[in-house]
DNA sequence: ACTGTCAGTGTACGAGTGTTCACTGAGAGG
DNA sequence: CCTCTCAGTGAACACTCGTACACTGACAGT
């Protein structure tokens, strides 16, 4: 079973259980208010040896959003793949967004706990990683068609309210948890939403 | 100057004590990690006379929730007040928003942090209230001429979305504070999502 | 003037906190 | 084989934490 167990592998163990521990007991509570000595315990790990790891749990904070936004760059390459049918892109962008929340429902609360009570550096880093897909999006609407006559600074607005609000629909999916009924209205909502920016899009002029 | 002191009123001093202790505390840490101590040693009680205000600190950060909202509240009859000139409806209403949040930074800060990291019970009061703040704008924008073809959930779907693009803006404001080139930035970018939104909705059709 | 109420005090407790330090012992490299 | 590295140990430190308890003394009602 768990027969080459090379030094190194076992650090990287250790630190994967670090990690998932303090995911773990995000659920409940803010990092801000996780002590070194719960996830040390919930590891199995004496308090000290978590230093081998971690400088503190600002640090162990960071490589969590590291983690996260990882895996919601592949969502996003999930979503660009295949066809650009303007037609479902909506349909099919939000039911990638859900699959996604409910594939790393741990990351996502985790993100959406720490985005607004976190750590300063920790704070600041999912800001900057929030930026960095508006400006992904910027670009990708910039290939859609009839955004022509459309000035940089309004693809950028459009994206914040596009990321506002799925940003948004995932932290109310996540509070819906247990609840199907709920989550099917929250989707239906987000589609909806969607497709009203759309709308409004399609009828935008830069500079009224 | 100060002549006058009931025994109530005494007490009343106190609890306001504590309360803007508690918003101070709240600028640099979430309601979860804040303790009772520090609340007291901010006050200058001793940490048992805290009970006699408060069962706890989730007691505590519930009240602040209701006097926070309170202040919303005059700011939507703010906006409301005066003409409905659909014209300047968007630039006014986001003008009352910004100055509502240097206003009343403290409960604006403590509701973005509460709102995802607070204790549960707070959280879903939180929730309740932005809620009802959906419903009432849902029925303002029933009142304008042009909705007429929209269904009740549309118009919910709509409501939802503006309150989230408000409160995303309201929250960015607070993280630019110091900065007034950036604040200028997010108030054009609000005013422009909100007019983009309002053009989506005079060309929508429910049930497409 | 006498008495009851009660906001605030002071002490004490057991439990949990981050961090230090010297240590152990199994795996890696020569 | 023998040494070096280093993940993990365990005791000790000087705190802070929430809460229980008996208390004081100024105000309010009679």
């Amino acid at each position: 079973m768990t027969e080459p167990v090379s030094r190194v592998e076992r650090k990287e163990r250790t630190r994967r259980a670090i990690l998932d521990a303090a995911l773990e007991l995000s659920d409940e509570s803010t990092l801000a208010a996780i002590s070194l000595r719960q996830v040390a315990k919930q590891v199995g790990i004496v308090p000290t040896a978590f230093y081998r790891h971690f400088d503190s749990i600002d640090a162990l904070g960071l490589a969590l959003v590291d983690e996260a936004f990882a895996s919601l760059r592949t969502m996003m390459r999930d979503i660009r793949r295949g066809d650009p049918a303007l037609a479902d892109i909506v349909d099919r962008s939000v039911s990638v967004l859900v699959d996604h929340v409910h594939g790393h429902r741990a990351h996502f609360l985790f993100i959406a706990r720490e985005r607004a009570a976190g750590p300063p550096g920790v704070r600041d880093e999912i800001r900057h990683q929030i930026e960095l897909f508006e400006r992904e999006l910027s670009t990708d609407l910039a290939r859609l068609p009839g955004t022509d006559t459309w000035s940089p600074e309004d693809l950028g607005v459009l994206s914040n309210l596009i990321v506002t609000a799925m940003v948004s629909t995932a932290e109310s999916i996540l509070s819906a948890a247990g609840r199907p009924d709920v989550e099917k209205q929250l989707v239906e909502q987000a589609r909806t939403q969607l497709r009203m920016v759309l709308v409004g899009a399609l009828n935008w002029r830069s500079k009224p």
